[in-house]
DNA sequence: TATTAAATTGTAATGATTACAAATTTGTAA
DNA sequence: TTACAAATTTGTAATCATTACAATTTAATA
């Protein structure tokens, strides 16, 4: 918990009880959940929570590079306590979103196109492994 | 003009004066252009064209493979004719989206994990080169 | 404890996308 | 050609996530 009151401070934010559990929610649950489901969970034990607050949050640490917005599923936003370089795959058949443990080579060729690179995003679509077995052998 | 039209019966599609036009549109414009403004930009010469037909052709088009769906601004849709594997560049400043031509040498690696993979989107975000030498030197 | 800037809250507005049903058009076959 | 069934187009209304905004409250500092 002392770890996330630090991780606001050295980015010069106000500690909040909000931005606290909204940090403590973001890495107990990897599974990239969206705005919504943040403040739905949480707004269980702390009533007084606005939904505003929880946008406001996410917009404020993503800001500064705590959190990441992953824009895979093309309607939702969905966010990733960040830690290292990481690819996202997305199930067409669950919708579910796994972290890819790969980073890309492609990052320094950047460069030569003379572009400032600050975010990389790796986002592959397809089955997962789970629902390619329940759905039996190969096709559909 | 006759290469769409192959293109949609080889898809089993219906040949329709709507589905031609998007398609050229989408070619002319390698833009990566949202649906309000294909809409917009088509509704000039075509004073009966509604815009939940842009909606349905874009979808119909990307189920069949013949367009990509682009996520990379994570509030709008953008598409793209597809024609081999690139990768995108978001300018944070000008909104542009470019197109980086390289491929993605993860994508064998991906079968390791088991999943089937159908899309691969590589999306990098920050300052594009021209942004960059319009601010001057480095910063900000 | 007082002060000030920043954060939170609730409501209202926005904007892109989708749902839906009626009218029209396409492809095909008589 | 003409007729027909299925697919497509159209316009309107609804939905859903996100943002704008102003009033209230709170955090950090002196």
């Amino acid at each position: 918990m002392e770890k996330y009151v630090k991780l606001l401070k050295e980015n010069n934010l106000k500690v909040t009880p909000q931005r606290l559990i909204v940090l403590k929610y973001l890495e107990k649950h990897p599974i990239h959940p969206t705005a919504d489901e943040i403040y739905s969970d949480l707004k269980l034990n702390n009533p007084s929570l606005s939904k505003t607050t929880i946008y406001n949050t996410l917009e404020t640490l993503e800001d500064h590079g705590i959190i990441q917005l992953i824009t895979i599923s093309g309607t939702e936003h969905r966010y990733d306590f960040k830690e290292g370089m990481h690819h996202h795959f997305y199930c067409k058949k669950c919708g579910k979103i796994l972290d890819i443990d790969l980073s890309c080579p492609n990052i320094e060729k950047m460069s030569e196109f003379g572009h400032k690179v600050e975010e990389v995003h790796g986002y592959i679509k397809g089955i997962c492994n789970k629902c390619l077995k329940k759905s039996g052998g190969d096709k559909k």
